[in-house]
DNA sequence: TGCTCTATGTCAGGACTTTGACATAGCAGA
DNA sequence: TCTGCTATGTCAAAGTCCTGACATAGAGCA
């Protein structure tokens, strides 16, 4: 029994399965990662520059669900790596706009593929109308918890 | 824009929101905790050891998906507060079973009530259909990553 | 113009978690 | 019997991430 099982009725409980499917995606991704060098949080900022090139340290951080100072050191390795690039100084306000290199971008095409594949995997056993179903309920979910009261 | 919106593709894939849905509700569940002066694994021990009284530390790291070390620090401060109990010597083997003491029963209810309202909230705006069909959904994507290939 | 408020980038410190390692207890098979 | 093998509890070290704080740049308003 390599993961919890038999557990009971905390199975049933929508948070706990929704942590499990986390944990477990996260591993699987970490996993996929890792001979491509690349951290799950090093990986999202990629993807998302590869989204949305010139996004801000903060823009990034909230993209990502880490803050700013996370953030930061992930792409000052990345940087230091050449595979991001910022100016040194910003074109306005503080916001320093961060797009991929050339390199960067390489990695990014590499990764993707292996992410996607592991996202593949895990939505294989669903049907398309299970798998919308799914993405559905989630946004809803967020939704209902970003609400304040 | 308090949490990004208009990020664009990547709503679309399903471990992104996933990861959102996780993360949302971890916040949620940590303002809710917070004035009971519990963290999340905290609590997650409590709840795991109310429904399986005995359980051991390894056996409630897998449970909450962290670390047997992790797991044993936190019982070490519930042990403190005086809200587990564990013998001095084990019974059998090297396995210490760890039960709930009364204290730790009624923290556990006052806390199992705020985390209820917290999925309840989350799942508040999904039919039963809906919810039922994210609990299967996310037990399948779960089976299917845990599958060694 | 000047003031306040918000947002950004960054530094230092601390809290939490994981990785690595070790000794020990039970189990299965030669 | 005894010899791997696995599992458990625990210690030490490292890594990761967050909280708190600060200076700065732009927006809104008197």
């Amino acid at each position: 029994m390599s993961q919890g099982e038999m557990l009971g009725p905390v199975d049933d409980a929508v948070g706990y399965v929704l942590k499990q499917a986390a944990v477990a995606l996260r591993n699987a991704m970490d996993a996929a990662l890792r001979p491509l060098h690349l951290t799950v949080p090093q990986y999202a900022c990629l993807e998302l520059l590869g989204q949305h090139p010139g996004l801000s340290n903060a823009e990034l951080a909230r993209g990502t669900f880490v803050t700013r100072q996370s953030m930061n050191v992930v792409l000052r390795g990345l940087e230091d790596r050449g595979l991001v690039t910022r100016p040194v100084t910003a074109p306005r306000g503080r916001e320093l706009p961060t797009v991929l290199t050339q390199a960067g971008l390489d990695h990014l095409r590499t990764a993707s593929v292996a992410i996607r594949r592991i996202e593949k995997k895990m939505c294989g056993d669903l049907t398309p109308a299970q798998q919308k179903g799914l993405l559905e309920a989630l946004a809803t979910c967020v939704r209902s918890l970003a609400d304040t009261p």
